[in-house]
DNA sequence: CGTACTATTGAGCGCTCTCAAAACCAGTGG
DNA sequence: CCACTGGTTTTGAGAGCGCTCAATAGTACG
């Protein structure tokens, strides 16, 4: 009731609203809310983005979504389930680069050399949308808005990384980790889903090589987060109890107390 | 005469390479190279890319490009000289977050939010062009090699930094200050400046911040690097003189030695 | 030629990694 | 149902890398 209430007020404020939930409820079931919610296309043109998307039968865990080195065809939209995406080496050792979750595109860094330069494989039992990028492309050059909301997409990868890259390099393993979790809160968050109760699909392995941290200290900060009364955490099920005191302890330490200022 | 004769040879090979250097000379001139240079721009609309650039008078050492919260307006390609992007904080500390050479674009992550969210400063007394981010949007719209064009910028921009992603979260103190000057090298030589031996616009601190060291770390490593004879360092200039050391440093480690294996 | 800043060098400590072992869990077959 | 096995997670003890603090040396600039 009060969710009815609340939705049908925010549309009265606006009469754009209206036609922006249409194209939202109609991006949710072609799985390209990511690529066109913050964007006023038109029905038609959502409709046309429609048609050059395919979408696969479920993936499950393990499977690939593509290699290291293989030719770049298509982004990937993860509908449901999550992925994450890793840099190989020869020897079987690899780099975690990313977590995937619903909503989230996968492949933006092949565009350049055309061949995908990292792994992407399937945490759960997943569901992902394929949009063929050469298909894209034409489209985009007909619908500038498209192309507009192409280039912010970018941008934001980029920010993204900025933010991840701040976060290696200077935070203590505490800070990476609750940073870690508000992310993955946040990003749940958005797409309607829980921001304090949710399953970790991954291993403590890889959010530690995530992280830039071995596997034990990830192991010893869930322990010492849950004694702290932050969080309450059994096997791979996580319930966040103290999100403030989470964006405390990451708002803490932004850049004076982890590296002297600069002249 | 060497070079002459290797250039007239490789415009033999191909004869798409005779137009294509035509461009970069255009390019060059325009100092849009990054933009246009790997890539079939027509000469009409290289000139029509040209119309919307601004030349701005040389920028001197302290001189800001934008600040953190601007609003975007631009994008910057570096002509000559050195720039710094930082995320500064309340406190008065700042993020490094890199170093912009020649040929280089300046503001990619600042689309989305159509806002700065890192500040850039000018290190050395430095050429500017300013590309009005509308108008270019407005011409990428009809040129659909420019649009492609500026996908690859971004999706190249995106690998770069999970390559930093990679640096920061595994490899230790020396690899980084390695990776680093190797970084220098290779994106000088690619404007066809001496790889080998270069000027350091930046403090030791700002190169500690960027890698997330201590300045003192940094300085440590100079010393070290310049008692194994891997390069020569006198105050700010820098010359490398065993490459294939640094190199091998680099990918000794490329990421079993620093994180233990995945199962 | 002093002043302020930047860079170097040294000593000690703390965080996080490494190594090691035990506890726990999931799946398999007796 | 339970022992067995491979994998993951947890916990403990010790070591090392890089940070911090502190002092000195070198450099730019008025």
């Amino acid at each position: 009731m009060a969710g009815m209430k609340s939705s049908s007020l925010s549309a009265m404020h606006e009469n754009k609203v209206i036609s922006f939930e249409a194209i939202r409820i109609a991006c949710r079931n072609c799985n390209l809310s990511t690529l066109c919610l913050p964007l006023g296309l038109t029905p038609e043109d959502v409709e046309r983005l429609d048609t050059i998307v395919r979408r696969s039968r479920p993936l499950h865990r393990g499977d690939y979504l593509f290699h290291s080195g293989d030719r770049f065809r298509s982004l990937f939209v993860v509908k449901t389930g999550s992925v994450k995406t890793f840099a190989p080496s020869p020897e079987g050792g690899e780099q975690v680069l990313g977590f995937h979750l619903p909503g989230e595109i996968i492949g933006l860094d092949a565009i350049e050399h055309d061949a995908h330069s990292c792994s992407a494989k399937v945490l759960e039992t997943t569901a992902i949308c394929e949009v063929p990028f050469s298909r894209f492309e034409e489209l985009s050059v007909t619908i500038p808005s498209l192309q507009h909301q192409m280039y912010r997409l970018l941008s934001k990868e980029i920010a993204q990384e900025t933010e991840m890259l701040l976060l290696l390099g200077k935070k203590s393993a505490e800070d990476r980790l609750a940073t870690f979790l508000l992310s993955l809160s946040h990003r749940l968050q958005k797409r309607g889903l829980s921001p304090t109760d949710f399953y970790l699909s991954m291993s403590r392995h890889e959010i530690g090589n995530y992280l830039g941290l071995a596997v034990e200290t990830v192991s010893r900060l869930f322990t010492r987060f849950h004694e702290e009364r932050l969080l309450v955490v059994d096997r791979k099920h996580v319930r966040l109890t103290d999100l403030d005191a989470l964006e405390a302890m990451v708002q803490a330490t932004p850049l004076e107390d982890c590296r002297r200022r600069l002249p």
